[in-house]
RNA sequence: CCGGGUGUGGCGAAGUUUGGUAUCGCGCUUGACUGGGGGUCAAGAGGCCGUGGGUUCAAGUCCCGCCACUCGGACCA
């Protein structure tokens, strides 16, 4: 038997899912600690992988119209203050600078959290009239948030992400353009990320600190648990009115826009690790692998091998593909192994016998297929394959999000079921903030969301009997 | 923030019970032979033992404080 050797540290998902998340994040190379408390580094690979999520996601928000912005870092804490429901709950875990060089400045400045405050004050300043609406736009920054518990990708006090934020004329805008941006982020996460997500409404205790409403997609990891994967919210004019963002209507009068925003995060990533992975690492989608096929040259040293590596090569850029030619003095053994682990979605062996046969030899990451595969039609052949990956991988996903969602008509058995099975627990609700708090205390479950898609199970609530008003999912989340 | 665990070359560990001047594997460097699932051999480089204090002739090892990471919980998107 061969030795094993980088990868003996991985631990097997079924032994420990925590500790095999933490060791893929660093065995692949996407993320390593920094010397701040709680901060990571994303080392190349794991931003690269950010990078095409970006520039995906990005297109899209052009799409329909969104521009993008770059908004200051730092908000005075007055004008954070003037939404009080938004400070409070950000309050918690806000860093601020207090200095100055040497001297210590006369208002303290918050480390953005979110930049809601920033956009409405640069709006009460530039908005004049309804000609002006919408204002639709986005800005790619990180944040900081002071979280006691963190994790990579997951959980950290500094992450990246995109923050939309719109403003509109009238409250029927800005409400479709919440549902678009949500749709936005579902149709992203099946057609990019092969992660199928339920989409939904958050309950009154779960959504965000000023919204209106709060809309959220939810994933589910491999362990069964679920995993906000985005949000987008609708405000009303609640923040035009505290910021006093205002214009001259078609009316003459003045009115108050109505606003949302919406956010998306390197969380993703933590998604897409915990939805696709397996023991033996990374399994990326081909659509934001950094590298989509990897070339391992066999027997590289013999006349000729090299060189038709490096063609097949040349041929596969021309054709758009990102792909990389590993002629390093490894052994092909270590090869396959290394880039299994960093989750490359196809592998293609070029060798002696393959250079016979005018064929060479392409490797599926997530299922280990070989495919042995003429030169003649290399290019349609790769793309086929990387297609044929993602229609997979997200079949996979479905399925796993499918076998765990399961129906549950009192506490008891959600509470079995939970324990039993884990996933998504469907029921009827009330509404009332007292059912979800004991779902919360005695099942361990918070609610996810209220389904777009909603279902009658029952007449009633499985908690308190009362009279039923949603379908409700729970689930223990990251 | 509460509770458990862990900090020893880049990585993973042994050594801590019984204090005596740091060991092993991988990786790394150089060279040769190899090459279709983590190859072989040879010669090398690399460590203020997380950190601050204390006890001692002597501390990786004993005592106290702190820090970081990690797992679980609470909080939070």
């Amino acid at each position: 038997m061969a030795k094993e050797k980088n990868v003996e540290r991985i631990t097997n998902m079924e032994d420990d899912f925590a500790q095999w998340y933490t060791d893929i994040c660093r065995q692949a190379e996407l993320v390593e600690y920094a010397s701040v408390k709680g901060f990571t580094i994303l080392r190349p690979y794991g931003y690269a992988i950010w990078e095409n999520i970006q520039r995906l996601m990005d297109a899209e928000f052009k799409k329909t119209g969104h521009e993008n912005v770059a908004m200051p870092v730092l908000i005075p804490e007055s004008l954070l203050k003037k939404e009080g429901e938004l400070v409070n709950g950000f309050a918690p875990e806000v860093a601020w600078v207090t200095m100055g060089g040497s001297e210590e400045l006369e208002e303290r400045l918050a480390f953005r959290p979110t930049s809601e405050t920033m956009f409405c004050d640069h709006w009460s300043s530039i908005l004049q009239t309804y000609r002006q609406l919408p204002m639709l736009y986005n800005q790619w920054c990180s944040v900081i948030r002071w979280e006691k518990t963190t994790r990579p990708f997951l959980r950290s006090r500094e992450f990246w992400w995109q923050e939309g934020h719109t403003i509109h004329e009238t409250a029927e805008e800005a409400i479709a353009e919440t549902e678009q941006q949500l749709n936005c982020y579902a149709d992203f996460c099946r057609d990019v990320l092969a992660i199928p997500v339920v989409k939904g409404r958050k309950t009154d205790k779960e959504k965000f600190a000023g919204a209106e409403a709060t809309y959220t997609i939810e994933a589910m990891m491999k362990d069964h648990k679920a995993l906000q994967s985005a949000t987008s919210h609708y405000f009303g004019d609640k923040f035009s009115r505290a910021y006093d963002v205002t214009f001259t209507g078609r009316d003459n009068t003045t009115q108050y826009p109505f606003q949302t925003s919406w956010g998306s995060t390197t969380r993703l990533i933590g998604a897409v690790i915990m939805t696709h992975g397996d023991n033996n690492g990374l399994v990326l989608p081909p659509r934001v692998a950094p590298i989509q096929v990897v070339i391992v040259p066999i027997a590289a040293h013999k006349p000729g091998v090299l060189e038709k590596a490096g063609e097949l090569r040349d041929r596969l850029a021309a054709a758009g593909i990102r792909v990389k030619l590993e002629d390093s003095d490894q052994s092909p053994g270590w090869k396959f192994a290394q880039y299994e682990m960093k989750g490359v979605p196809l592998r293609l062996e070029i060798g002696p016998k393959d250079m016979e046969a005018d064929q060479c030899v392409l490797v599926r990451r997530n299922d280990g297929e070989k495919l042995p595969t003429a030169l003649a039609e290399l290019e349609s052949a790769v793309q086929t394959q990387l297609d044929t990956v993602h229609e997979m991988m997200y079949q996979k996903a479905l399925e796993n999000l499918q076998e765990h969602t399961y129906e549950a008509y009192s506490i008891e058995e959600a509470k079995q079921l939970q324990a039993e099975k884990g996933g998504f627990i469907k029921t009827m609700w009330c509404g009332d903030l007292e059912c979800e708090l004991k779902m919360k205390e005695e099942g361990g479950m918070s609610s996810r969301c209220m389904p777009l898609e909603q279902e009658h199970l029952s007449d009633v609530c499985p908690i308190c009997g009362k009279k039923a008003k949603y379908s409700i999912i729970w689930g223990v989340a990251y």
